[in-house]
DNA sequence: TGTACATCAGTGAACGCGCGTTCACTGATGTAC
DNA sequence: TGTACATCAGTGAACGCGCGTTCACTGATGTAC
């Protein structure tokens, strides 16, 4: 059904949904997500601009749309990057922390608008639920990282998690955006590794 | 000059530029920078569409100043959460870090221009400036911290002041925001406080 | 103290623009028999 | 295999809207003499 006739315009786009969402994602890149209109996204897909309502209900729910298959593959890169934990939970933790990194500097488009566009997870259950898939990852890799550590002394995982997401993001807003070294002497990477690994030592998982 | 005859309307405004920018925070407090439109602003203000450009370039240049002026109230807040390092540098620089939370939450709309609006602090001299003084309160905080330490022990202290402000700038925006208990079952005061109090520990000027 | 005049800080009308959305429509596709 | 028909996924024209910005203007204010 994706084999349209080659060559000549055809009257049905065939996979129109899709290709709104990749123009969303190039336009929010390129302007950020005050610079994307519903009117030129259809443009781009060679569509006229009420094709898209026969696909969303409007402007936020395009956006919506592009968030969630972020948060998905998000979830998905960060659980490959997690591995299970192998070879070892803190290695697997820190390889995590740099997938969330390249996450946001390969995929701004989707980064941006699961972060930055206004769309609320909250009151949308889909998006709650694949914003929770992927936190659930960052969880899930914190609590191996305690197996060796006295019950007494295992923080809650789900604190952990909150406090390497924070930290990840403000490296990614502050200092992995607009021209290289705008903002910081220190690379990205540097930074968020340099943090975790502090914060890491200070949880007791990390010998000095 | 503020005093204008009251009770009568006055031709000129007497303090436009003021009130222009107050309601821009008004406005993008309540709809984020997105909804914030200079012709809504004038009217806030009781005046022209077209009086605002006596005092701004456009637009752009009205959330500029916001911003500017936010940095610069930023930076005081912290520089009085710092206190000199007083009474000693571990209380202060967690001093600094509430201040931080603190300023997000009690003045959104200086926050968001400062951080959500778009306004690049690079290549405007006067924002750049601004920002670097907020930042060097920072640095301070954390170059007092390592007195004690011995020489070869000491991390850069703009690299831990870039670590913190990252924690807490996606404290902010991933906690701070929508409704309470939002995203997180803890509160982003919980959560920044546990969050640097590991971290310090990590760079060893906490003993555990 | 009064007056003439320059400057400042507003007005209000107008512009062109592009947006989001709706509508009745139509061409293409899929399916039942 | 062919045909009738329902449904799907587009079109294109139109709408009302509010925005940012410009313009010639004017009323208020400040200053030199």
């Amino acid at each position: 059904m994706n084999n349209q006739p080659r060559g000549r315009k055809a009257y049905h786009h065939g996979n129109l949904k899709q290709a709104l969402v990749e123009a969303t994602l190039s336009l929010i890149q390129e302007k950020g997500p005050t610079g994307f209109t519903l009117a030129e996204a259809a443009r781009q897909a060679g569509v006229s601009p009420a094709a898209p309502y026969r696909h969303f209900k409007g402007r936020e729910d395009l956006i919506a749309e592009v968030a969630r298959q972020g948060y998905i593959l998000f979830a998905e890169q960060l659980e490959t990057a997690y591995n299970r934990g192998k070879p070892t939970p803190l290695t697997a933790f820190e390889a995590v922390g740099r997938a969330y990194l390249d996450f946001a500097r390969t995929r701004p488009g989707y980064y941006i608008a699961m972060f930055e566009s206004g769309v609320s997870t909250v009151g949308n259950p889909d998006l709650n639920m694949v914003e929770n898939r992927a936190m659930a990852v960052l969880t899930q890799a914190a609590e191996n990282l305690f197996e060796h550590l006295p019950k007494s002394q295992r923080p809650p995982a789900t604190m952990v998690s909150h406090h390497i997401w924070a930290m990840s993001h403000g490296v990614v807003e502050l200092f992995a955006r607009g021209e290289p070294g705008g903002r910081a002497p220190f690379s990205p990477e540097e930074l968020l590794e340099s943090g975790i690994g502090i914060y890491l030592r200070g949880l007791g998982v990390i010998p000095e």
